[in-house]
DNA sequence: ACTTGTTTCAAACATATGTTTGAAATGGCG
DNA sequence: CGCCATTTCAAACATATGTTTGAAACAAGT
């Protein structure tokens, strides 16, 4: 009934809509969120028509889903899956590394940080793709990281520990996206640019790598 | 034409569906937010017709507006505005205070923590409420963390990184708030009882001053 | 050129939600 | 009681928004 001709040998041709749905959705879903954007806003933006969603994922939510995926490929582009193992850093420069990729994913430009983007609403304004992301993206996400925090902690320090110091890492990067209206008007100054997300990485890593020594010692 | 009753001599009588409206209102808004929330919504939980909105406060908005102010009123009670100045708390003590207290303001069951879930919502999904939030709430907040984070990085620490210690400690605080979703995901054990948010305040304390300390030493 | 399957479109539709309205109920007061 | 301001209510209204529809446009094969 529909969606027919991209199984046939002609993928290029009939994908033209679709596609500029997709893009166009990415970004509009990724700025304001499931519920706040609009089909007719994503259209508009796409040169299409309203009915064109249904037709080609029916509706909004099927939108959304086939949204994720996509910008779960364009990100895999900029930042290939699980790069940094293997090369044997040192467990701090791989924090670093860690916590200067997690604000890139949130705050370039373009469609390498749409995934960032679109995850970060889905941990402020959960959706039923919600179950998903935390397992396809988060979950293996937090592994590594937990790796990487085992590493600066040693080999004792207990589950409970190291979950909360990676709460503490994550956190502190997450924050700059979520609450970016408040940051704006509390600092005006304040930038996102490529300079001073290089900063920030700094100031997180160094916090952190402060942080964690200071739960090691000392019981309760 | 409206509320003129309640500037008579009998502010008891009259006030009981204004006032049910309010703390349903307050109650809905702080879980759902603004926009999710709706006025007949409200208007069940209070028991009242839906008029009774535009009636007493000209409009969801204009209801909104109310609840901040009374959901203020509601805070101050249990934390009595600068309770904790003038007392000459070691800087440490202090703060894990304001941690703690923090975290209590978000997860509060009941009127107590209804302005701090409220601003919560309001940093991640702002209304036009924002700039005063901003300029009552979180600015004069802001001058205290950032007055006991001046005296554990000394006199000599810059602006510029005091500014970047506060977000560090904000922010592990707002996010249990803002991720709840996610980490009842990720870690379904994890519970946010008293006894619990206790034990959350020591962690983010400790981890915090020991990262303060790593962003003094050695220059860039 | 005809036929068939696919795509596009404007319009209509259905629903949710904030708001308004006009009448009915209420409650003090002479 | 009977009058008045106040309050409550059910219903209607207006708008935004996701979805459906039926026809027209298009493309490809025979």
């Amino acid at each position: 009934m529909f969606e027919m001709a991209r199984d046939k040998e002609k993928p290029a041709i009939g994908e033209p809509t679709r596609q500029q749905l997709l893009e166009a959705a990415s970004a509009v879903f990724a700025e304001c969120g499931f519920r706040a954007a609009t089909v007719r806003q994503i259209c508009e933006r796409a040169g299409t028509n309203v009915a064109a969603v249904n037709y080609y994922f029916n509706g909004k939510a099927g939108l959304y889903a086939e949204v994720l995926r996509f910008a779960h490929r364009c990100a895999e582009e900029r930042h290939p899956a699980s790069a940094a193992s293997g090369k044997n850093l040192a467990p701090e420069r791989e924090l670093e590394l860690f916590v200067h990729a997690f604000l890139q994913r949130l705050f370039d430009e373009g469609r390498t940080a749409w995934l960032g983007k679109l995850m970060s609403r889905e941990m402020v304004e959960p959706t039923a793709a919600l179950d998903a992301v935390v397992e396809e993206q988060i979950r293996p996400s937090s592994r590594h990281l937990q790796g990487v925090l085992r590493q600066l902690l040693g080999p004792r320090a207990a589950m409970e520990q190291v979950r909360l110091c990676e709460m503490s890492v994550v956190s502190q990067c997450l924050f700059y996206h979520h609450c970016r209206p408040v940051i704006s008007r509390m600092f005006p100054r304040f930038d996102f640019s490529t300079e001073a997300l290089r900063r920030l990485a700094v100031h997180i890593t160094r916090f952190s790598l402060a942080g964690l020594k200071g739960t090691k010692k000392g019981g309760d």
